[in-house]
DNA sequence: AAACTAAATTATAAGCATTCTAATGTAAGA
DNA sequence: TCTTACATTAGAATGCTTATAATTTAGTTT
């Protein structure tokens, strides 16, 4: 079994046991987030889908991903651009992000754990989480920048 | 002269030497926003400054927001919610945002450059920069919950 | 000081992502 | 199989932001 399939396997039985109904539109919703690698917003969700669901409405899709959100099986990631995208990598990871075409690529880093401590011991805060994106260009951009 | 007040006049100069022309509304826009310390939505300066000029479009207040922006006088923060915020704070600071409340506290921290390096050996990116904030509960929002 | 012109403002319409609503359909347990 | 609470659907509605076209004006030129 690949990794996507296996974190698909996982998502399902979380949802089982949240109670929530498997439906086919929520399968697949949810198998194409765990497949693709890039962070898809909802129209990019929707679009992929209506081949196999050409009834299936983009509310569908809204209401899937709340769900998702709600049990913590994906995160909503929310840049200057116009529509949110939605990653389903929930293990620790910041974002690397392309000034030109906006591409999205995972970037491993050890936690910030001293900047929230610090963060709470000036502000008074009782800190939950911190967000970390690095913005810059990508080498396919790099490229076309010297032709 | 107050703190806001030279930043307002470096300002209008910084237009000045862009060709921008100061008009009573861009100048108001600006001056709440420097004056301001919290991070205002387009809606909120709107309406803060519809006392002073009832006959202002909000189109007026994008407009201007927009060639702050291009001019780099501003910053747009983007987070969750429907509208973006914006920041006349532009030396390096981050953001601590109330999960509760949206309030959004400035948070001094030194700039984490060895992220930004490591960043460019691991993707190849030509990193420009990054934006760091950090979540959580307000002292304000941390007393109301023991109520 | 008056005239000029490119830029700014205004009011309104339009666009887009997202949410809401009400009717219909269906997953999963009894 | 029957039932029912939950999901889906289509389309309307909302809210933020941008576009349009007419009017006004800042700042320069005469």
């Amino acid at each position: 079994m690949t990794v996507p399939e296996q974190r698909l396997q996982e998502a399902l039985t979380t949802l089982k046991k949240s109670g929530v109904r498997i439906t086919p539109q929520r399968h697949a919703v949810l198998e194409y987030l765990m497949q693709s690698m890039k962070h898809p917003t909802a129209d990019e969700i929707y679009k992929a889908l209506e081949d196999k669901f050409p009834n299936m409405s983009v509310a569908t899709v809204y209401n899937n991903l709340r769900v998702f959100l709600d049990i913590g099986l994906v995160r909503e990631l929310t840049y200057g651009d116009s529509s949110s995208r939605f990653d389903c990598n929930t293990s620790d990871h910041y974002h690397i992000i392309c000034d030109e075409c906006g591409k999205i690529v995972d970037f491993h880093y050890p936690s910030l754990n001293e900047v929230e401590q610090l963060a709470e011991q000036v502000t008074g805060f009782d800190v939950s989480n911190h967000r970390l994106e690095v913005y810059g260009t990508c080498e396919d951009c790099q490229q076309m920048a010297k032709h």
